[in-house]
DNA sequence: AAAATATTAGTACATTTGTTCTAAATATTG
DNA sequence: CAATATTTAGAACAAATGTACTAATATTTT
């Protein structure tokens, strides 16, 4: 493996270890035995290590959205297993949405990708449920600002449900996912018809 | 006013402006000029000044949850006015709530304290669905673990809501809390009677 | 194989930060 | 008013951090 890969590779996984503010560029050089000087080689700037995880988040999400694009939804499963792919996102990268909002100021670029996936996503969902409404599977007689609400309730939900793990339950490693994400299927529940 | 009152009223106004993790007890000392070597004679270290804040936030907190407690709830607009009350606090305490997760973590008794103020608010909340329940407010054709769901789906809304706001829309000012109570008032539409 | 290029370790430096220490100034108490 | 305690400014220090620089080594190209 090259030492860029290395690197990248050690860096997520002790940011998601120890979080993103407690380790240094020389804690992850000493972590794949080579010097600081050669971590800086590679990657000018710490923030430039970061701002490479970010992308690698955005292509796996980027993928999952057109997945669902070209996808025929039918049911609440469709919508269902498609939070379980974001989720495992989610618990790959959680650094980054244990401190979301610290890394999105500090590195500006990485908080404006983030809110274009966002754009994308939520028309992807919006799609979403125009189709289980006209498929009577969803309630038809919900006004158009609630399932706005719902959406911005969904993202709220989907990228914060770690931090409110970390700081309550605190289930351990896929444990968490797999509790979470029955909660987020609970949100739709009193929209079935 | 106290020199220990100004710190924390400038640590405060700080932090929600730069972020806890930009601020150092240099800067708080610069804002109201006294010298660092005050500052550290009120509070030794840096992290008993972000303990002071979070006790003044659980002492409102605490008081809320008591009014709730008192209080004769009898429709969805009560707990409407308790969510207004919450989101004025979290606003008032935002860089807790911005980087929750890292404060939490750096100093335990945080995340302790957290913990158990959560859980008094969960047992208050789910008091007030039974009574709503009972009045014929709230629909009683609704799984048990569906609440349950809705209550941490709730917290994690009343918590993050300002982060999600700092990613994407960024309202400015009170505004956020005022669109955000919208989207919080949404979630309790689809289980009205 | 020689030359050019890329990679690496190690050193060094400037800055920042939390905190401690000292001595002066201020306020409080007897 | 004298003694005592509290508060304050300012200097000093050690550790940590990001990153630049240098020289050696390894790899690739010609």
């Amino acid at each position: 493996m090259q030492t860029k890969e290395k690197i990248l590779e050690a860096a997520l996984s002790l940011y998601n270890e120890k979080g993103v503010n407690t380790i240094t560029t020389r804690h992850i050089a000493a972590s794949i035995n080579i010097s600081a000087g050669n971590l800086h080689y590679h990657f000018k700037h710490t923030d430039d290590i970061i701002q490479s995880l970010y992308n690698q988040l955005a292509g796996e999400f980027d993928e999952q959205v057109s997945e669902m694009e070209s996808a025929r939804v039918t049911d609440l499963s469709a919508i269902v297993g498609f939070a379980e792919k974001s989720f495992s996102i989610v618990y790959k990268y959680r650094f980054f949405f244990l401190n979301f909002v610290e890394i999105g100021n500090r590195i500006p670029a990485i908080k404006k990708a983030y809110q274009q996936l966002t754009a994308r996503r939520k028309k992807e969902f919006t799609g979403v449920f125009q189709l289980l409404i006209r498929n009577g599977i969803f309630r038809s007689d919900i006004p158009e600002n609630i399932w706005s609400a719902l959406l911005t309730q969904i993202f709220i939900v989907g990228d914060f449900w770690l931090s409110n793990n970390e700081l309550t339950n605190q289930f351990q490693g896929k444990k968490a996912a797999k509790e979470y994400g029955k909660i987020f299927e609970a949100m739709f529940y009193p929209y079935l018809k």
